[in-house]
DNA sequence: GCCTCCATTTGAAAGGTTTCATCAAAACTG
DNA sequence: CAGTTTTGATGAAACCTTTCAAATGGAGGC
């Protein structure tokens, strides 16, 4: 073991040119080992392959990706890492480039637009083969520099009024509206619908689902209560919960759809606080169907998405889009799945 | 706007070279805008970020490296993204590289050791000034091999039996004993330890800890029923639910203290389903405080641990051996806080 | 003994950035 | 105005790997 000096620093990393010395060959046959082991002599390669590891040789990837004008890895930015939606998500992608040999990076944006950009431009830099991203607003201008410069972006869980990307999303008008069908098949007909700010597209696209399912069973679009929240945190799914509690009971409505579990988890629990029965006195539904949703001491009604599909998915695009030059952009819609548990049916 | 082609795909990126010739200088000079851009006349400066603009210009960040011999990410290598207790540790690495301005690159090594290896040996080719790891074992012997050669390891949430790396843990002894201490005041005298496998350092902490309480209280060891799980998952929860209601309620323990949270939320979701009421029949006490714990319908005791400043810290004696050339090696431990809610007392 | 073929090995070039010693010109100093 | 300092710009070298055309040497054919 080639230790220099006191504790192991080295005074230089070893690179192939110290390889090839010790080995006595030239340079090109120590990265021929490297490369195309088969077109050296086994005794040379046993010789390359001692010096190596006696130097204690680290394959330099800078040098490589110089060389080669791309890396082997792709980056997803998550929209937030403290939601298991996401994690899984990132899991589904990170098998797709497991199973392709690429390196993923994962970066958290945590829904701030300033995070995103640099991200994005530090992964440009680092000449990724490209980018898969939940974006804070999918129709920001920003996104459309990296494709516009060579390096592909493909949207998750998101989609663009204009195609200039590959998207992977589901179905989220679709999604609302199995919830509240459910809901009005066991009888209720007034019902809050919890989630906010408006801004995100999803939140409209659930809500739209929710009217249509109404107006479907011949319900007016007064039926639905809305409660506006100002994020998709458990902290504000309690406090919808106290507004909730704040009516008068006649005025109550008798079930909840949630704009996603987090905002469900927080309701319920501000339910049992409250002493309010899921699902007698309230029937709850969220979406997403994250494992928590499971796991909650009341099981959780969820609209789920196929999270690791969805991040599978979205790497295969990104993977096509890299491969072939004259590729045709694809927006691919996922259904959503309706999964009943106790929050919702005795 | 300087596309060319049919749709975006540039022949090749531009480099310093162009923009030199397309701002009529020389190469030094527009490395000097980027880097130094006081040394630069304002009118040459100005006609290099035009061309610069005008050529969609991109740094090459492997170029950068490889003239810089190290790159300026920092890394965290997870032990099971799905567990919000390890992405919160992520947060606090990331907000101290963020203030370091440097990139953070996140890898999940799922608790298997084979991903663990491939990842270690990636970012030490990708030369990245350091890496933080929760590892699947502290003890492995490849933990060694990357500061040996001059990359700097951290271990997270682990400690080692030699000090060969800086280490950043929290006390498990104490944690364990902290919940046992507090179901001992509240009268329980039957205890159940649900945790596992036993292969896991903490597991085993947190079980002496819980050891060590009932001896202060003159309590024998027999006070503590062990329930060896499989892993620290919320389904291992539900099975040693199972196990624990399978008891004849004469020799049934009335307290729970679970090695983590999902444990825990596991327990309590199968003590829901079977009709046993948490805190009256089973009181539990969960560990790492993790978000969900507070949000699960019967709020969860829980003992925290100071999640994003463990990463933190981490980040900070990482950053500290780069810098610092003989660097001695610190073990930080915290102390964990028991957090009480509805789960131990009504 | 000459020629061809094949398996190995070689050496140089390329890739984009940064640094640094050097130069040129302009701005002062006295 | 000659000499000196300051400011700004330059060009070459270095970082490390990969690739590819070319060279080497040995085996086999005639």
């Amino acid at each position: 073991m080639a230790t220099t000096g006191s504790n192991g620093q080295e005074a230089r990393a070893a690179s192939v040119k110290d390889v090839a010395a010790l080995a006595g060959v030239s340079l090109g046959t120590v990265s021929n080992v490297l490369n195309r082991p088969d077109r050296v002599s086994v005794q040379t390669k046993a010789r390359v392959e001692t010096a190596m590891a006696e130097l204690g040789f680290v394959r330099n990837e800078s040098a490589r990706q110089l060389r080669a004008g791309r890396s082997n890895a792709l980056a997803y930015i998550m929209l937030d890492g403290s939601n298991p939606f996401f994690t899984d998500v990132a899991q589904g992608i990170e098998l797709t480039a497991e199973a392709h040999d690429l390196s993923l990076f994962t970066c958290n944006s945590g829904n701030r637009t300033d995070r995103e950009t640099v991200y994005l431009s530090r992964l440009e830099q680092q000449r990724v083969q490209g980018v898969l991203i939940t974006p804070v607003d999918p129709d920001d201008k920003a996104l459309d520099e990296l494709p516009r410069r060579g390096t592909p972006v493909v949207i998750v869980d998101r989609t663009r009024s204009t195609n200039t990307h590959c998207s992977v999303a589901v179905d989220d008008v679709l999604g609302g509206e199995l919830a509240v069908s459910h809901l009005i098949e066991l009888g209720h007909e007034h019902i809050a619908y919890i989630g906010g700010p408006n801004t995100l597209g999803q939140v409209r696209d659930r809500r739209r689902g929710a009217h249509k399912a109404l107006a479907d069973a011949g319900l007016g679009p007064d039926h639905l209560v809305d409660i506006t929240t100002d994020a998709l945190t458990v902290d504000e799914g309690r406090k919808a919960g106290e507004r909730l509690a704040g009516r008068p009971a006649s005025n109550r409505p008798t079930a909840a759809f949630c704009a996603n579990d987090m905002l469900a988890l927080g309701l319920l629990q501000q339910c049992v606080a409250l002493r309010m029965a899921v699902p007698d006195d309230l029937a709850i539904v969220g979406y997403d169907d994250i494992d928590f949703a499971a796991a909650a001491a009341v099981p959780l009604t969820s609209v789920r998405q196929p999270r690791r599909e969805l991040g599978r998915r979205a790497a295969e695009l990104l993977l096509a889009e890299t491969t072939d030059p004259n590729h045709e952009h694809q927006q691919v819609v996922f259904t959503p799945e309706l999964v009943v548990r106790s929050s919702t049916r005795r």
